[in-house]
DNA sequence: CAGATAATTAATAGAGCTATTAAATAAATA
DNA sequence: TATTTATTTAATAGCTCTATTAATTATCTG
């Protein structure tokens, strides 16, 4: 209201300031907890701007989400950098799902979120996540057997082991809010956290599949 | 409306329907996705009597879940079975912990919602959750210390152990919709595959940490 | 049974939210 | 510049939710 030039030099697209905004918010609090209203009031425009450019909450929503969801998952697939060593192939699994994770820190509780207080409304989203699970498993399934034949890995699912990997690696983030209360960090302390424990994550998820000799 | 007398039979007691279903709801939805309105029809009731037992929503939700949320906590610091064995120590703890989150699958999702979405109004749980974490730790400390230095157990912070195992029990539970959905689980099935799980965790907790020798 | 108290309901105020509409303003274009 | 088109706003309809109130019905008690 009072400085309408701030708010036109800022945006310059305000479009795209609406789908940034809305994407913290979203991220922040949820879908239901989100209000077209208060995504207008952070970017200073009209609420019926919002409605304007993308007609429902729900279409702004899916905008901003609907691919996001399926490529962060389906990131996880694709990084199978094949390795002669399997403790490496399991490594690099770990590491570049960190890696995609630490990009969207905020994504995970979303998804879960909204996947449990609102099930149906992303039924097609699970669908996908399920086919894509299913891919990555058949995928590292063949490779996991032959380590346990060859009695380097004690005998474990595949589905097992990717749980441990996506728990280990999830849960921090899940949990960051209370992480970041109970541990009194910043923002920035979070970050550096997640950062050195992600070779506590390996040395977890490898020791508590590798048999004996080579822990290290 | 219809049957006056079922829910007479049925409830003998409102309040009580009221908190039953209330729980059921907020832990289903979340506290935002939950409405009286829901709850009423749920139990039958006339929305009103909601507010007539309990003033408001939120006293509600405090009166079902104040205690629950700092209790749940406290109770895995509580399950400090003393061992001579550092081994059987985290076995205990392990155990201890799953337990109870399996008597309250939804709980953990919650905790983690309300905070997330609401932290202001969650900050007094979030404090005594501090606290209790606190003392956990330090009781930890000391024993662990020990045996990393008898160099049976590699170098680890307490708090990474604490995340260990918390990750690798709390996952499941929190993104439950997703894995029944991308396993085709029946809530008994899911359960099942929790209870098959446990000693998974403690291989990958204690394999995680162990040193050689004592992983069997 | 009568009167009092407790439990329950219908009705509704009041707030916030989404979405629409019509009007106003800015930008583009001929 | 005049006219068309795009952007932005104010106003508001319609919905759902929480909470309150007043009236109704059931239960208890002397």
């Amino acid at each position: 209201m009072a400085n309408k030039k701030v708010r036109r030099e800022k945006s310059e697209n305000v479009e795209q300031m609406i789908l940034n905004v809305a994407e913290d918010v979203f991220l922040e609090k949820g879908y239901a907890m989100t209000s077209t209203t208060e995504i207008a009031k952070r970017v200073g425009c009209n609420q019926a701007l919002i409605h304007y450019y993308f007609r429902t909450k729900e279409r702004l929503f899916e905008k901003l989400f609907e691919k996001k969801f399926v490529s962060f998952i389906s990131a996880v697939v694709l990084s199978k950098e094949r390795s002669v060593n399997f403790r490496d192939v399991v490594r690099s699994i770990i590491e570049s799902h960190a890696e995609i994770i630490s990009q969207n820190p905020r994504l995970p509780f979303l998804i879960i979120n909204e996947m449990t207080t609102n099930p149906v409304r992303f039924r097609v989203i699970a669908e996908k996540i399920k086919d894509t699970v299913g891919s990555l498993l058949s995928g590292i399934d063949t490779e996991l057997k032959k380590e346990i034949a060859a009695g380097r890995v004690r005998e474990i699912s595949s589905f097992d082991l990717f749980l441990n990997i996506l728990s280990l690696n999830l849960f921090v983030y899940i949990a960051q809010p209370l992480i970041s209360h109970v541990r009194d960090y910043s923002f920035e302390e979070f970050v550096k956290f997640t950062k050195k424990r992600n070779e506590e994550v390996f040395l977890t998820v490898w020791g508590g599949i590798c048999i004996k000799e080579n822990i290290l």
